[in-house]
DNA sequence: AACTAAACGAGACGGTACGTCGAGTCTTCAG
DNA sequence: CTGAAGACTCGACGTACCGTCTCGTTTAGTT
């Protein structure tokens, strides 16, 4: 995307850089991570940082994406239970959010997001759409096998499970926890469940 | 709560660093507001921030905190239809999320809140808190009313109902509109609605 | 001279503030001697030092003119022995720069003095006047009695015993002794001794 | 000296600061100059200053070392007649001193030195020593020459002829002229010359 | 295999803001 | 109604990083 000649990029400074950065973040807090800590950390001069990306942001944001590319295509189980595989992603999403060590990028981005429309939009399109979309399909296979019912709009639905873990996260308002997940699924089906057919 | 004699507090400075604060926050981006230009507009010594607030971010704290208590206690509406009562709160919320004035301080204290514990336990308390409870009071008196099953956890569906809005917000994942958040409010009834009487 | 009633003036606290700021010269350098250390050391407001002083400056002043008048006037001894009075007084001077607590006051109003015409008047009036008169009565009795010659200026004469003592501390040229003494005194007599009265 | 690599460093930057000091001492008083106006001055970071300076006093000691490098090896006249030229150095010294502009850096210079050894045995030796050896030097000549006794310390003389120059400068004791210097010069004259040879 | 141009490490640069310190002034409150 | 205590405005301090800009030095990819 930048001007400068990509063919010629040495490929082991970029991967120092993003390691170093990732490093730092599970060091010391977000705004105290610099971008002259991160050059130094992974033995690159500054202009190497500044010619790639656009500032400590895009660092984060291309690591995060690499470590969610090595994870493939996100694909939620589908055991024909919808109950049972949303309770299996819910639970592993609280999890994430619930460990200090992977939420620091998340909140990384979060605060960088905030600031930065263009990140913002990377952010969601490149990590959080995928994920949302996975559970999204689940969701719809639900539909077809008349689990949920159709007059509903399935992105809505999903940000009705992802949502309140988000608000729990960022406000602290409560423990992050399997119950919660199993919680907020079964909220979700009560939602979502079609009408019941007279006999 | 901080070393020096609150007693012998200037008043008008106070004000006069909150107010500033709140102008300039509407003018910049969070991150370009300093606590340099704070103390410019306000007229003040940069000391006379720091022997008070730890930063900018307890500074912008205190100012929405006081902007709220002016309100007096949030007490939501009862006109007996639960459905009407909260799509008119529900609106109000996306709204003030909508509208690039308010939630910039919003927006402000999310970042620092999130690297800044301390911080992050008052805005719960002191802004949250409140706000969320009124929701909750409300919900329960539907309980009393036979409107919502009495085997939910009314802080869930609190959660239900403002953590989507929270989530499209910050992740701009969508639209924040009326009609949005009637259908959340659709979504939380069908939720928690109890099961049909048999005649 | 200064502007409030100094009838009203409280003795105890000028004590405590001269004695204050005595005690933290000989603990700190002048530059780091604050006004705001000797009014806590004093258990004195800082308002109480500015109503009466201009500044650290005035203070030390008034400290040694203090200690100074305490000696009473000045004089020297008159032995008959010009060159032996003069040996006595440059030795205590030289001894008095030597010793590092006695120069650090010396050292302090030095600096000020640099940079206030006010304050040079008042320290060159009122403490090195003296001292520099005693030497030249001393001389002046040499005159009287035939040890000097009668042609020279004798505010001339009582620099160049203290110039160079002056000089060679300031700029650390050279030590300060007792034989550094002796020699000024004796290069100082040989300058002045009348010629030889052909027999 | 300093850590940071000389070879790199900017000499044109250094330049600007050296001028832009020397331009605002010539304006403010030595306590009223600031890095931070020498910085602005010169158009550069406040960093670049204390990259390569420990404060304002080590600037306008390189500024002054800079301005006496460039007249080159002082050397004083040697005419044969030793008062003559003694007189002429010594008028220059006076003169030199009595020059409001001219004694603002050595007046800075003096004030710092007081506070900072090591700042103080620098203006010694680049300074100050070489212009009080070259008056030295003449004065061996004139010991070699026979107009000098040769049982007198010479450094001793220096300092007696200096030394008064000094003490009346900073002390404000009395009037720098050439007569004052004249005079000096005959009385160390006569402290020095040698005893009437009887014929 | 030498040439050439870009990317690289290093780090100095002009800046901005930081959080602290002290100056000198102004306000509050106890004796 | 004085004077201690200390909060106030102001402005400089010295530091940390920012993002830009040279410097030589690799390191590719031509020629």
């Amino acid at each position: 995307m930048p001007g400068p000649n990509a063919a010629r990029r040495n490929e082991r400074s970029r991967r120092a850089i993003l390691t170093a950065a990732l490093e730092l973040l599970a060091e010391t807090s977000y705004p105290d991570l610099t971008v002259e800590a991160i050059a130094a950390r992974a033995g690159v001069g500054k202009q190497t940082i500044y010619r790639w990306w656009r500032g400590k942001g895009g660092v984060i944001l291309e690591a995060l994406v690499d470590a969610t590319d090595a994870d493939g295509e996100p694909r939620l189980p589908d055991t024909g239970d919808l109950g049972a595989d949303l309770r299996t992603v819910l639970r592993a999403i609280v999890a994430e959010f619930a460990d200090p060590r992977l939420s620091a990028t998340t909140r990384a981005l979060t605060i960088e997001t905030l600031a930065d429309d263009t990140l913002a939009a990377q952010v969601r399109d490149q990590i959080l759409r995928p994920q949302l979309d996975a559970v999204k399909v689940r969701l719809r296979a639900g539909q077809d096998a008349g689990q949920v019912r159709t007059d509903v709009d399935l992105d809505q639905v999903v940000e009705l499970l992802v949502g309140p873990v988000y608000h729990r996260w960022l406000l602290r308002t409560g423990p992050l926890t399997d119950d919660y997940a199993d919680g907020l699924v079964a909220l979700a089906l009560a939602a979502t469940s079609p009408p019941e057919r007279p006999g």
